[in-house]
Order: structure tokens, then C-alpha cells, then sequence
DNA sequence: ACAATAGTGTCTCTTAGACAATATCGA
DNA sequence: TCGATATTGTCTAAGAGACACTATTGT
């Protein structure tokens, strides 16, 4: 009665040598098999509440990461994306540190900075893309870039973050004005970073009620105008 | 094979009395058979090229009414939703001048004030709280609400409509600027708007370019902090 | 002339960015 | 002490809102 295929892709995105980079993997079945792509699958309606649920299981059994944050993109359909025909993708975006990749230890998992994608499988290039302008334009007025910090870290540490995804440098001060009226992040008593031949920076942790809701701000981070 | 229903629905709003409305029709099916709900039906894998293309056939189909302006909402899926079982609808959300609906002549259609909702079938109320906030938050950073606005427009006129939608007052010289920034109106050489006991008003049109495009900025409208 | 609203000039206040001064570590 | 980076203070410039003044219509 129904011939539309309905299934969920994950775009797993981390920040690693500064840069955005998105998790592939290598498909096991056809179509495309062998090739590397977005983690997703069908939508199991028997064990999915819904396709966020699903979603967070395609990472889970992929990819062995349960992530804090996870949010729709869009819906991507129609009768082309697919070979074995009409198809129907709700994607959905992930931001996590990379240490939390690493220790999940699924060496198959890859990845590739998000500007050195290229052609994927299906219309997951595509997918990539927005997901990464969302990112992107999210980041530019909220809390969304901690995320991809550890528990703690150091300011310096999260405006290199903001710098990364934004592509641009962020003035100081702003910044730090900006995460103070954001109040999303508060100073671990007495924590410092240590080691370095300087002076030592207060480490920060994200706020509890922020863990997995985003704070926003209506003016954005840099505006150039 | 594939048990999950698959839908597009339609959150079609307009400009009345200065408040924003929604477009609702009585169900001629079960379930919910005789209930106002958003107009939106089952995505037809042989007819519709995507779900843009099936949002697009549904409100040409149930209210008459080819919008230029149609965004994916989000996507709306789960168990519970549904009364048949396992369903997934791909929302959109649709501006027009209210003149078209009344022109467009479907009297099945019927218009409530987005804050008078209530109790919808399935979860429409949910997705039309989704698509008013979706719609005031971009109104406060782009030309949206134009497309409530009729061909020609005078800037006051177009100031009660980001008012009305934003729900509060904006500053007169600051919209004037704004609008001025974000390049979207132009004004229709020597047209006015006549027969008022006051000086006459400029008319505007929306500039030929973002006829289907909005114009942006990423600094918004009122900023209250 | 008067009422009413359109359209503009300008002042002030807030906020973002530049710059620089001070603080604190390891070497 | 020196080099390096954290943190803070302050000045300046751009943008937003308040206010008021001028313009143009119908009555």
C-alpha cells in the first residue's frame, strides 16, 4: 500500500586539528555498498517511538555513541536519491568531542573535514552541506559549539571553537562579554589549566540546564554587516 | 514491507485583523472525520516528484491556492500520532495575502486566529505552534512577512505587519533603516496611496529578486536584550 | 486652518571592536 | 627575569531607539 522508503541519516559532526569534520562509514549493503557514507538505515516502526528515536539509534548501533545533542535538519526525499526508488530521509545532526569518538573505539568510523567531502552516496553531500550551514549559522547565536568541547574547558579554548566553525576570528573581549550574557558556562572552583608556560586559564563547565538545551542570544556573535 | 504512513501537511497563514490566522478544513475521512485540521494527506510516490512537490499539490488541491512561498517545517513522526498507527508527516508552512484565500473561493476553508487553535486532530496543534514560532522568529531577521502583504504596500502598512506577527511596537525610524538595509522593497515610481484624510504614502513592491527568496540579516529587528 | 498620518533629521544610549595594561605561570 | 598567554579596563565607532520637526492630504 505504501512504496516510499522511509529511513533516518545521522550527520555526526567533531572538531579535530580545529577544523569541522563529519563521520562516515563504509556501507555494507547495496546500493552503494563499499563506499563510504552517512550513518542511517530504515525506520523500525516496531522498535522506533519515532524517527528521533530512531535516529539516535542508527548512532548508537553504528557508531556506539549516545550524543547530548541531537537535532532534526530537514526531510530529504523524492525519486531520484535513491535507486531502488522513491525514497525519504528525515536527517538529522550530531556535534560531540572527538575523545568521546575515539573511545567509542569503532575503527570503522572515518573522518573527513566537512570541506573535503566530495561526492557521497544518495544526496548525503547534499545532507552534509546543510547540515553544516546549520551548524554554522546556529553557532553565530548560540550555545550549540560547547558541545564539541570536553566537560571542561578554558575560554580561550571555546572562542578557538566559535573560530573554527565561524572561519573567522572573534574579538576578545565580545566574546567574552557575549558567553557572560549567554550564561551558559560557569568556572569550576579553584580548576585551572595547568602546565603551560604561562599564566594559567579558569577552566569552565557547561551549566546543567543547558546540557542539552541550547542558551541563545538575539544578537549575533560577529556581525560585519 | 514498509508499514509507516507517509503525509505532508500544510500550515498555510495569513494576515487578518491584524493577527496572524491559520488555514484549517473540515476532514472528509476518518479518522477525525468532521474536524477542522491542517489540509494534508498522503504523499503520492507516483505523482509527486518530493515532498515539496506533494505539500505543493495539497494546498493547490484542498484550499486552491498556489503559495510562492512554501518551507519545509520539520518533520513529525511517532506511534501515537496517528490513530492507524506508525505515521510520519513532512510539515511546511505557507504566507499569503489573506485577499488570495478569500479570491482562491474554497468557502470549506476556514481561518482561526493561531492563538485560539485549541485541540487539533493528530498532532496539528503541535505543528502549528512549531510553525508560528518559526514564523516570528524569521520574521525578526528577514523579509518574511511580505508575503502577507499584497503586491504593492506602503511602508506603514508593512510595519503593522512585522508588528502584528512580532507582537509588539518597532521603532519607526529604525524599521525605515532596516528595510532600507535589507534592500528587499522598492518603491513603485509615483504610486501612492490615496484618498486618506492625511499626507499620502509611498506604495512598495518587493523587489523582483526575492519574489521567492528571502532577504536576510543577521541583525534583528528589535533587540531588547 | 485643522486633524491626521507620512517621512526625515538628529540626539542619546547601548553595544561591538580596538588597544593596551596588568596578572601569573614555566623556563 | 623573560616569554607567553590569561584576564581586565577603557576608549572609540556603529547601530538602535526616542523625539521632534516638516510635508501633504481630506475635511
Amino acid at each position: 500500500m505504501n512504496d516510499i522508503i522511509c529511513t533516518v541519516d545521522v550527520v555526526l559532526m567533531t572538531l579535530k586539528d580545529s577544523r569541522l569534520h563529519v563521520a562516515l562509514l563504509k556501507r555494507d549493503h547495496a546500493p552503494f555498498a563499499g563506499l563510504p557514507a552517512l550513518p542511517g538505515g530504515y525506520i523500525r516502526a516496531a522498535e522506533d517511538g519515532d524517527t528521533q528515536a530512531a535516529a539516535a539509534r542508527m548512532l548508537r548501533e553504528k557508531t556506539g555513541i549516545d550524543s547530548p545533542y541531537l537535532e532534526q535538519l530537514a526531510t530529504f526525499s523524492g525519486r531520484e536519491r535513491d535507486p531502488r526508488g522513491w525514497s525519504l530521509s528525515v536527517a538529522y545532526y550530531a556535534l560531540v568531542p572527538h575523545e568521546l569518538i575515539e573511545r567509542a573505539g569503532h575503527p570503522e568510523v572515518t573522518l573527513l573535514p566537512v570541506d573535503k567531502v566530495g561526492e557521497l552516496p544518495f544526496d548525503h553531500a547534499h545532507i552534509v552541506a546543510a547540515a553544516v550551514q546549520r551548524v554554522r549559522n546556529k553557532s553565530s547565536y548560540s550555545s550549540l559549539p560547547v558541545y564539541l568541547c570536553g566537560d571542561s574547558f578554558t575560554l580561550p579554548q571555546l572562542q578557538a571553537v566559535y573560530e573554527a566553525i565561524l572561519g573567522e576570528p572573534i574579538n576578545k573581549v565580545s566574546f567574552r562579554r557575549k558567553m557572560e550574557e549567554l550564561d551558559m558556562v560557569e568556572p569550576v572552583a579553584g580548576a585551572m589549566e595547568t602546565g603551560k608556560a604561562h599564566r594559567p586559564a579558569q577552566l569552565y563547565r557547561l551549566r546543567e540546564c543547558y546540557s542539552r538545551n541550547l542558551s541563545l542570544t538575539d544578537r549575533a556573535l560577529n556581525a560585519k554587516g
